[in-house]
Formats: C-alpha cells, sequence, structure tokens
RNA sequence: GGAUCGGUAGUUCAGUUGGUUAGAAUGCCGCCCUGUCACGGCGGAGGUCGCGGGUUCGAGUCCCGUCCGGUCCGCCA
C-alpha cells in the first residue's frame, strides 16, 4: 500500500493513528538534529518531523525539493500549530521513509508566487501545474464543467459526440486541415464548431443536444483566444429566441450558484445590438459601470437612420468637428481636477496607433459649475455646458471628446471608455454582471472580398420582418464604399450573445430550417447552385426531411472559466496550452514530419 | 501582415553619459543550529549579457539584421 491518507486530510482528531503518506518533498528544514518537511499533494501539505534518529539514513539517502517519498508514522498534535493551512495542528512523528523517485533540482520553485517567468513554466507545463494556484484554476474549470453538465442533464438535454474529422467550408474563420492518406490529394478539416451537426440531430429529433467540445480555429492567437478552444455547444428544436434565452440565462446562474455560490437572481439585462452600439460603442459592452455615450453627431444608422446630426457642435468654427462624421462624448466621474501631464498622457493613448485618432477634446466640469475645455476658443459657456449636460456630466467630471469617421471613432470612444473604467477601478473582478445582446444584424460587407458575409453564421435566420428585404434585393454592391446605403446593412438576424464583463462568453441564433430560405441566403452570400450543393448539399437535403424549427447557442468554456476565476488571460486554465504564436513549448509542436510520411501522403513541400 | 515592450547567474531582476574584476535577491552546494513553517547564521560555486554584423581606443549599454517571448491592431462567421 503506498498510503492510507492523503496530504490534505489529516486533524487532531487523528492524533495517534498509525498512517503512511506519500507525496513530493516541498520543503525541507533542517534545525539542527531535527527535520521538517513539507509534504505535498494534491490535497494539501502535511509537515513531516524527522526525529534524531533518522539522521544517518538521512545523511545516507538525502532528500531534496521534488523528491517523491513515502513515510510511516503516527500523527501527533503540534507543539507550535500553523494556522494557515488546514493540516497545521497536526505533524507526521516519522519513523521510517522510503524514497520512491528522486527529482532534478526544478528550474523554478513550485510556489504560488514562483519565481518562473511564463516561458519557462510553460515549457515545464508539468512543474507549473503542481502549483496550487494552477491547480485551483483547473479545479474550477472542472467544477464549471459539472455544473454545467449536470443542469442540461436535469433539462433533458442529451451529450452526442460529433466527428473532429470533417469537410472544409472555407467560410468564417481558417480551417486547419488534416491531410487524408487514404485519400491523396484530399484533406479533413477540423470543426470550427459542430454546427451543421448539431443541426442534423435536431432534424433527427434528438432535440435537446450538448457537447463539451474541442473546437479549432487557425487564426492568429490572443491572451483570450486559442487555436484549440473548448465550448459548450447546445441545440434545442420547438423554440423562440425567448426559449433559449430563458433556458441558458438559468445554465449561467446554476453554475455561478455552484462554483461561486453566487445567486444572481435578477433577469439578465437584454439590450439590442444597435442599442449596445449607440451607448457603449461596443457589441459586448461592460455595464459593470455606466459611463454611457453622448452622441453628438454619428452616422450610425439606428432604427434605419441616423440619430445624430449635431447641432450643439457644428458650425462653431471648430473644423474637426464640422468635417468630422462622428463626435461621440463621455463624462468621466471625477477627474476634472487632471492636469495637463494627465490629459496630455490620454491624448497620447488615443493617439496610438492600436486606437488610431488624432487627437483628444476634454471639458473638465469645475466642482464651482464652472468649465474648463481645450476647445474654449470655439464654445461659450453655455455650449460647454450643454454638451456636458448631453452626456450627463457632474461637477467634477471630466468629458472627453472623440471626433472622426464612425467605425474608428465609435470603436475609439468605447476603448476609452474601457480604459477610464479600468484606471479608476470601476472593473473589479469579483464583480459579475450579465448581458444579452440581441438582433445582431444578420450580414457584414467584406471589403476584401467585395461581397456580404454572413456576420454569425449562414444558417443563422433573419428577423421575419426582414425576409423580403433578403429576398427581393441583389447582393450586388455598385459601390463598395457605400454598403452602409444597401438594404442588407439594416437586415437583423434572431441572433444574440451572452456578454460577462465586457466579453463575449456564448453566442447564438434561432437557425434557418427550410430549404428555400437556405438556399436564398446562400445565394445572398454569393453562393451559386452548384457552389451550395458542393459544400452543404448534405444541410439542404435534410431540410427537405422534415427539419423542426430549432436553435442554439454555445458558450466559450475556457474564456468563461478565466472570467469567473478573475483572470484575464484564459492559458492559466487550460492544462496544456499553446503560446501567442500558437506553438507548444513544451512538446515543441509544431514540427516538420518525416520524408516518409510525407511521401505517404504524396505531399511535396513548397516552402516559400 | 503590422505596432509595441522585453531577452544579463538555475530563476526573477538591477546595471548611471559607452570606461576598472557585470551586481542583488532567490535557488543550488558545504558547515552550524531541537520547534521551524518565507526558519536563522557563516562560507562557497555559478555569466559566450539571445544570436550575427557594424560604429568605437573601448559595447551589457549605440546602430543594423535576426531569433525567441509578452501585449495589442488586422484576423477571429
Amino acid at each position: 500500500m503506498y498510503r492510507t491518507h492523503t496530504c490534505g486530510e489529516l486533524r487532531t482528531t487523528d492524533s495517534g493513528k498509525e498512517i503512511i503518506l506519500a507525496g513530493w518533498v516541498q520543503t525541507i528544514r533542517k534545525f539542527g538534529s531535527i527535520t521538517f518537511i513539507d509534504l505535498r499533494d494534491r490535497y494539501g501539505i502535511t509537515q513531516l518531523l524527522m526525529g534524531e534518529e533518522l539522521n544517518d539514513k538521512l545523511d545516507k539517502q538525502p532528500l531534496g525539493r521534488e523528491f517523491v517519498i513515502q513515510v510511516n508514522g503516527t500523527v501527533s498534535e503540534r507543539s507550535n500549530k500553523n494556522p494557515n493551512i488546514p493540516t497545521g495542528e497536526i505533524e507526521i512523528r516519522v519513523r521510517s521513509f522510503n524514497i520512491l523517485n528522486k527529482s532534478a533540482t526544478p528550474p523554478f520553485t513550485i510556489q504560488d508566487d514562483t519565481d518562473g517567468g511564463d516561458d519557462l513554466r510553460m515549457k515545464f507545463r508539468y512543474l507549473d501545474l503542481r502549483r496550487q494556484a494552477v491547480k485551483k484554476n483547473l479545479e474550477l474549470r472542472y467544477s464549471v464543467n459539472r455544473a454545467a453538465r449536470n443542469y442540461l442533464h436535469t433539462n433533458q438535454f442529451m451529450d452526442i459526440e460529433t466527428p473532429f474529422l470533417i469537410k472544409s467550408t472555407p467560410e468564417g474563420a481558417r480551417d486547419f486541415v488534416v491531410p487524408s492518406r487514404m485519400n491523396a490529394g484530399q484533406f479533413y478539416a477540423l470543426p470550427q464548431s459542430p454546427q451543421t451537426f448539431k443541426q442534423l440531430l435536431m432534424i433527427s429529433g434528438y432535440d435537446r443536444y450538448y457537447q463539451v467540445v474541442k473546437c479549432f480555429r487557425d487564426e492568429d492567437l490572443r491572451a483570450d483566444r486559442q487555436p484549440e478552444f473548448t465550448q459548450i455547444d447546445c441545440e434545442m428544436s420547438f423554440v423562440e429566441q425567448n426559449d433559449i434565452l430563458d433556458m441558458f440565462e438559468g445554465m449561467i446562474k446554476h453554475i455561478f450558484k455552484e462554483v461561486k455560490n453566487i445567486d444572481i437572481t435578477e433577469k439578465v439585462q437584454r439590450m439590442t445590438w444597435e442599442d449596445a452600439m449607440w451607448q457603449y460603442g461596443n457589441d459586448k459592452p461592460d455595464i459593470r459601470f455606466d459611463m454611457a455615450l453622448s452622441n453628438l453627431k454619428s452616422a450610425f444608422l439606428k432604427d434605419g437612420k441616423i440619430q445624430a446630426t449635431g447641432e450643439l457642435i457644428n458650425n462653431n468654427g471648430f473644423k474637426v468637428f464640422d468635417d468630422a462624421e462622428t463626435v461621440v462624448a463621455i463624462a468621466v466621474p471625477g477627474c476634472s481636477e487632471y492636469t495637463r501631464k494627465q490629459t496630455d498622457e490620454l491624448t497620447d493613448w488615443v493617439k496610438r496607433p492600436q486606437i488610431g485618432m488624432s487627437g483628444l477634446i476634454f471639458i473638465k466640469v469645475n466642482q464651482d459649475g464652472t468649465f474648463k475645455s481645450s476647445v474654449d476658443k470655439f464654445f461659450n459657456e453655455d455650449k460647454l455646458k450643454a454638451i456636458a449636460a448631453s452626456c450627463n456630466a457632474k461637477p467634477g467630471d471630466l468629458v472627453l471628446i472623440l471626433a472622426g469617421k464612425e467605425e474608428r471613432t465609435r470603436k475609439a470612444i468605447s476603448q476609452l471608455r474601457l480604459e477610464m473604467g479600468e484606471r479608476l477601478r470601476l472593473r473589479r473582478n469579483d464583480e459579475f454582471k450579465l448581458l444579452w445582446v440581441l438582433d445582431f444584424p444578420l450580414f457584414e460587407y467584406s471589403e476584401d472580398d467585395n461581397r456580404w458575409v454572413a456576420r454569425h453564421h449562414p444558417f443563422t435566420s433573419p428577423k421575419p420582418a426582414h425576409i423580403e428585404v433578403m429576398i427581393n434585393n441583389s447582393e450586388k454592391i455598385e459601390d463598395a464604399a457605400n454598403y452602409l446605403q444597401h438594404p442588407y446593412s439594416n437586415i437583423k438576424a434572431n441572433a444574440y450573445d451572452m456578454v460577462l464583463n465586457g466579453n463575449e462568453i456564448g453566442g447564438g441564433s434561432i437557425r434557418i430550417f427550410q430549404r428555400d430560405l437556405q438556399e436564398k441566403m446562400f445565394a445572398a452570400l454569393g453562393m451559386d447552385k452548384e457552389e451550395q450543393q458542393h459544400k452543404f448539399g448534405f444541410l439542404l437535403g435534410a431540410f427537405e426531411y422534415g427539419a423542426p424549427p430549432h436553435g442554439g447557442i454555445a458558450f466559450g468554456f475556457d474564456r468563461l472559466c478565466a472570467i469567473m476565476g478573475g483572470s484575464e488571460s484564459i492559458r492559466d486554465f487550460i492544462a496544456f496550452p499553446k503560446n501567442n504564436s500558437g506553438r507548444d513549448v513544451m512538446l515543441d509542436a509544431p514540427s516538420t514530419i518525416d520524408q516518409k510520411q510525407l511521401e505517404e501522403l504524396q505531399i511535396k513541400l513548397d516552402l516559400k
């Protein structure tokens, strides 16, 4: 027998018991003729006390950090207790020990605040995973997984596995491809999501499906994006949008209750995509704090028309505003005392290439009710007051204004809002605010491909009221620069995202389930009949055999875990993640393959 | 594809205007210590300053290139 107990479970009530423990040597503290050892396993740390009688053996068989040892001994109440660990009231009086395996000195310390850098930790990930801090994250991940499965199981969802070797459909993200040896010259693709399979399962009558499943996208990485990632993928039949929203806000609430013991009792706020863009400049607003936008002038089409023409700011001799397509403001609470240095620093911040604005205008709303702005030359106090009022600025606030092209400016003010929220510590990682964003546009114009593409995916249904517009308008565009004027840009979809603290954690839609509407959708995306048949013939065929109305959603499991764990980066919530360049630095993958393998696949490399 | 920050002891970092033998902490090794738990004390070993080229009497430091890593933009239906 290797052990009778784990290193996390013994207490004073076990005093006197003869036990066997096995684990890793965390630290050795030699104290004259006695030696203290912290023994660690997955469950905790237990202190071992080795007396004088073991010194000969310790001299002959010295221990080191991360040695795997087994000890026999007696549980004993300590004279000096350690209140910092659960087993701190006892120690093991060791009678004998056994080295099960030695260890080289690890390249970094196996501690919560390790001295190892990210690169080194990834290279020795198996050592990094021994650390309590990382273990805690994986435990959280497992408990989110269990909570989701329990909820879905309770609600009659059935876990059905779908294949990983599937067909490439170059719509959306780039596919990872896998060469086929038996079908030389042909390739499988790894799924970006089990989308079409879960729709086929609906047609097969499995009306509630789920899967916690790996998905693959061959795109560049980010702190919150990996080339292989896990989704909680779900689909339901005979449902309307509201049924799905209710079901899955139920799931998220259940997860929060089970994992973090947080009760979210209120209904999750629902906001249209247009309102999100209008109020926050962003389709995934962080609503932990307010700071909503004031649209002083905007080319954004809301309810099919331009809502802000700029009467408050135009024609005051300030060319920047007069020439701008869009002028937006936010009121930053309590920052009217910003110094010149601080406002200059903010100006530099918005001028960074990643933000790309050419300047920043500010109005200080002083405590005494006066105003001081960077555009005093052009705007009198009444005007400044009106602008400040438009974004609900209070005395003591700092109004920040950006002006420029619609898309860039809206994006920039959104980033500026988040940055100021961050600086003012309004984005606490122990506060959780959920939001549904609804009615996304169905199409997006791709200037690269000069055609309309599906914003969500091509199986998403249009709002019923917009179907006619979709069918009766050609997809062709005469003037690409004016695509916003095309009727397609105003078609909305039965699509929804769940947003948590400004992060998209889930997205889905009510699907098209009739063959002709699906064909019209493909046609709108510029796909002719032949191409439709080649790429999606199986789905169009299936729609002819009694496809039920259906819809679904997929949650980004890694990201959800990271946010619940209070982290921006998903890597610490994945046991073996890839680095920024998509490499596994531990395995050193990807790597070249043997000439023999290439020959079997009949593949010749032509590296540039 | 682009921007930006970084690469110095096993590890995390400091290193002034380009100037003597490149430092600290921690880890490692040795000795001392019977109540430590971030143990303590004394001593010791440990460096191709990522790599290549250039400027200079002299380069860790300046310039060019390159590789690696972090973050971001593009991209990610």
